[in-house]
DNA sequence: CGAATTTGACCTGCGC
DNA sequence: GCGCAGGTCAAATTCG
């Protein structure tokens, strides 16, 4: 019985400069261990489909969701993201093993230029100053030069019983669609801060419903709601995590001071029932290697390397000992 | 009674 | 050009 091999499926985007590509770490299948894809675009507009992909290239089964209940009891994460200083653009180009899934969906909607040609001419004609009566029409929409210009958005899978997980930001719902070939619907949220334009979708897993997507797009201009940060678990947070920060200071571009805030925030829910987990690994280009060592070690040492910092430094012990 | 959510209409991009 | 799917708006409704 059982014999199947417990594996925990830890999804780390690690966000490249340019807030494009991500890198997944698998820390058990060995396979997968340094695929790597452009998150951002997967996500693009689309949806379960892409994240079907991922799973299957992973050699994510819906079974694994029995991994993750033997873990938590309550609502943890399972997935969270490991940010990177900068050096990481290197994954992008240095990478190219095995078991790279490049789950091309590329210029979906990435296009910077691809039309720029024509790109500002076209003014839509929405003149038409006879009819009156052509104002019941809503005519919403910023006619405007309006690029859609999408932010990099940011994915998460939790493993949670509530769809809407806590954040440490203030949110209010605006729409709700059914999502194609899955039963589960989609939440759109928007920031109530006022100035702030983030948004986040919410969806579950029509393939693992005790997994929660939720999809951050854009950064917070200000900083969390006081109310909601005194019990923002921040000293839960591995000091490696904390500290470093070096990039842009002022300006909040991208990637990784979102992660840190939204990770700051989320670890909100993690109710001191044991550890909740949060998996930072720090995976880039030149740790994919390390880590494997490390597991290795593990494996052989039943415990942990001596050194080499991040991984163990972060993630609970629990998440590491799979051993039957 | 004000704030947040619900929910169908509406808009836009894309593929056929 | 049409229809579909994702995304947004906003009036109506519910919530606190
Ligand atoms: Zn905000």
């Amino acid at each position: 019985m059982s014999d199947k091999p417990r594996d925990h499926f830890y999804y780390n985007p690690a966000f490249n400069t340019d807030g494009k590509t991500s890198t997944y770490y698998n820390p058990r299948a060995a396979s997968a261990v340094s695929s790597y894809m452009s998150l951002t675009d997967c996500l693009h507009t689309t949806t379960s489909m892409d994240y079907t992909s991922l799973e299957k290239a992973f050699g994510l089964s819906p079974s694994s969701s029995e991994v993750f209940s033997s873990i938590e009891g309550n609502q943890k994460q399972v997935s969270v993201a490991g940010d990177l200083g900068g050096a990481s653009s290197e994954i992008m180009t240095t990478t190219t093993p095995n078991s790279s899934i490049s789950c091309s969906s590329s210029e979906a909607g990435v296009e910077e230029d691809s039309d720029k040609t024509k790109k500002e001419e076209q003014s839509p004609k929405e003149s038409v100053d006879g009819g009156g009566e052509s104002s019941k029409k809503v005519n919403k929409g910023k006619k405007k030069a309006d690029k859609k210009q999408r932010e990099p958005r940011v994915a998460f899978m939790t493993k949670s019983e509530v769809d809407h997980l806590e954040d440490g930001y203030r949110w209010r719902k605006y729409g709700q669609k059914a999502v194609k070939n899955s039963p589960y619907p989609r939440s759109y949220y928007r920031c109530t801060t006022q100035k702030c334009t983030v948004k986040k979708r919410v969806e579950r897993s029509y393939q693992d419903p005790s997994v929660v997507i939720t999809t951050y797009e854009g950064q917070h201009n200000h900083p969390l709601p006081t109310t909601l940060r005194g019990s923002s678990a921040v000293g839960f947070f591995p000091p490696s995590m904390l500290t470093p920060m070096p990039m842009m200071g002022a300006t909040p571009s991208f990637p990784h001071e979102l992660l840190m805030q939204i990770n700051q925030g989320r670890m909100n829910f993690s109710q001191g029932s044991g550890a909740a987990g949060s998996i930072y690994a720090q995976n880039v280009n030149p740790f994919n290697q390390y880590q494997q060592q490390q597991q290795q070690y593990q494996q052989h040492h039943d415990q942990v390397p001596p050194d080499y910092g991040l991984l163990q430094d972060i993630v609970p012990s629990m998440f590491f000992k799979h051993e039957p």
